[in-house]
DNA sequence: TTGTATGCGTTATCAG
DNA sequence: CTGATAACGCATACAA
């Protein structure tokens, strides 16, 4: 345990605070009160970079000191200030993830594989609920922007110019999520609605359906899947379309009245919902009805609500890896940081048909 | 739109920067790239503090050099850096929520109507994802306290005794959510388990049932529950009570489960599970086996899975008012930060019984 | 491996 | 109502 010569007199008891130079506590007039850098480094009597390095790169000390200051760190109960770290080094270590809700659980669960990564990385997320359509987005925006973040995760692609220009003068990562376009803002991760559309219109009509009701939900996202099923069946002969639309937040109680809607005004063989929620409602109501799924109605839904897997198995649905859009957009974060910026920064997760009885 | 005389050159064009002192950006050898306070200070002709104060007390600052300054940071796009505010008046606006996970639904709600709020009041929410039994929970307050957040929102009321002393030593005001104690750390907002647990079992042995089954999870507050209805069922005379203790995170699956583990040991006319996800499975297992619910056997969850109440009517359950947990965790929180610390600080929201039929 | 000098962008303090 | 000055706590760039 022998250290250098700047260590003036080694404390075994508590603070003996080199009784040389008086206690600093409530000289200055704006003193904080809590325990600083400057005080570690005075009290293990190494300068105050020292410390810095042992919590930051403690690689760049000698094990002796590095224990030692340690150990003075722990004593003092010591906690780096990251407003002063950040300001000094432009680096905050934060990343801002911004989601229109956390109650609605279809976004979460990529926030949070976002998150996890990050941490593991390092960093810490500061979520943004931006509420629904967006309408906060542009001062939530300016207000993430003014922690000086070292990266944005947004949720979809549809941003005002205000908030594109902030973003541009932020000259930071941004990574976008849950949807598909040519042109991102930087970055994205995502997949194409009107392809899911019309890959489930194409797989329906495979199996023979002709007749077909929507029970859609009046938002930016699931119109882009209804044009997509719209444009695959215009394609085919004798098709019927009857689409029931319903208003933006999802709810059980709304896809049972769209199915009633449907039924009253015709017969479909197949019945595709903007959500898995709208979708299970719809089922609920063909269960009051008597009318048996899938063998007599086919009902597809979206999103792989958990639920509805264990309550109905023959609830067919379009599957999304919600965590591995978190992931990944941390992934690409981390490279652009680090500046290995290699590899494609727009990535395409899909999505998967799951069949579970439709005819 | 006259103006004092520091105005050395009105620039109606665009960046005309009073051309006695030339161009600051790359000047200093860390200089960020981005407008700062003092870029538009100079372009509108007036001193930093002035700027300052029409971005944070507009009320302070004459009418039209408002205006003026307003356009400024309008034209170069500035954004205020809460990183140096931060560490120059030692309050950063923010305020940090732990919660053990945002996928599971039942915590969210609350944090929710939590942020809300204090977005309203001016202040920003980081939220820590603390994980299951709170394992990184002490290195996520360090973390988090890393940032000087002005106050902290905890789930829960276990915390280690490190957690506990760096809490102490932040000297910031902390609520603590979700339970009940006579000695919280700072404040309090939430309700007794226990006292659920014994009101479940006041209502149900009213109702005439001995015969109980208990389908639990293993998790400390739900323990508490537990410990609450076994103390007023042990009080009243030929009662029966079967557990079934099942893993923490509760699904679907172990709610089946329990209740087959149940009936194979017995007869039960009434099930209490420890939370609705797992009283939603005994549910489907009952309906599976051809058991009427309620007539047959009366269940009961805890805490209002939304989906079962549409998908079952007839299922009991324990209400908390989850978003009023939040709301009032706030209000503590603005009081305490603004120095208007009178009411109390420790809250009991209550819980309220809904029964759907208990025989 | 360690230290010195300096500045990050903002606000508190006190003076005009 | 406005400004000059001095911190706030830390990390970068170099030097030893």
């Amino acid at each position: 345990m022998s250290r250098k010569t700047p260590k003036p007199s080694a404390p075994p008891p508590a603070a003996s605070p080199a009784a040389g130079a008086p206690r600093h506590r409530g000289r200055s007039p704006r003193a904080t009160g809590s325990v600083t850098l400057t005080d570690v480094a005075r009290l293990a009597g190494v300068s105050p970079i020292t410390v810095s390095r042992v919590v930051n790169r403690p690689g760049l000390v000698s094990p002796d000191t590095a224990a030692h200051v340690q150990d003075v760190i722990e004593r003092t109960g010591y906690v780096p200030n990251l407003l002063a770290g950040g300001l000094a080094s432009k680096r905050s270590r934060l990343v801002a993830a911004l989601v229109p809700s956390i109650t609605n659980g279809i976004f979460v669960e990529a926030v949070q594989a976002f998150t996890d990564r990050l941490w593991d990385a390092g960093y810490q997320v500061l979520l943004g609920l931006s509420g629904y359509p967006a309408t906060r987005e542009d001062a939530l925006v300016a207000a993430v922007l003014s922690r000086r973040p070292d990266a944005l995760y947004l949720t979809g692609i549809n941003h005002s110019a205000a908030t594109r220009k902030l973003l541009l003068n932020a000259r930071i990562p941004v990574v976008e999520t849950w949807d598909m376009t040519p042109t991102p803002i930087d970055m994205l991760v995502g997949f194409s609605h009107e392809a899911v559309g019309q890959a489930v219109a194409r797989h329906l009509l495979a199996r023979g359906h002709r007749a077909f009701g929507l029970v859609w939900a009046d938002d930016a996202r699931a119109l882009a899947r209804q044009r997509g099923f719209m444009r695959e069946v215009s394609g085919a002969p004798a098709v019927r379309v009857d689409v029931a639309t319903v208003p933006a937040p999802s709810t059980l109680t709304l896809g049972r009245q769209g199915l009633a809607t449907l039924l009253a005004r015709g017969t479909p063989t197949a019945v595709f919902c903007s959500s898995d929620l709208l979708a299970h409602g719809a089922l609920e109501e063909a269960r009051a009805r008597g009318i048996a799924v899938p063998s007599a109605l086919a009902l597809m839904g979206f999103g792989d609500l958990e639920f509805a897997q264990h309550t109905h198995p023959a609830l067919s649905t379009v599957h999304v890896d919600r965590a591995s859009i978190g992931r990944r957009a941390a992934e690409l974060v981390l490279a652009r940081i680090d500046g290995i910026a290699q590899g494609p920064s727009v990535i395409d997760v899909g999505f998967i048909i799951v069949d579970r009885g439709t005819t």
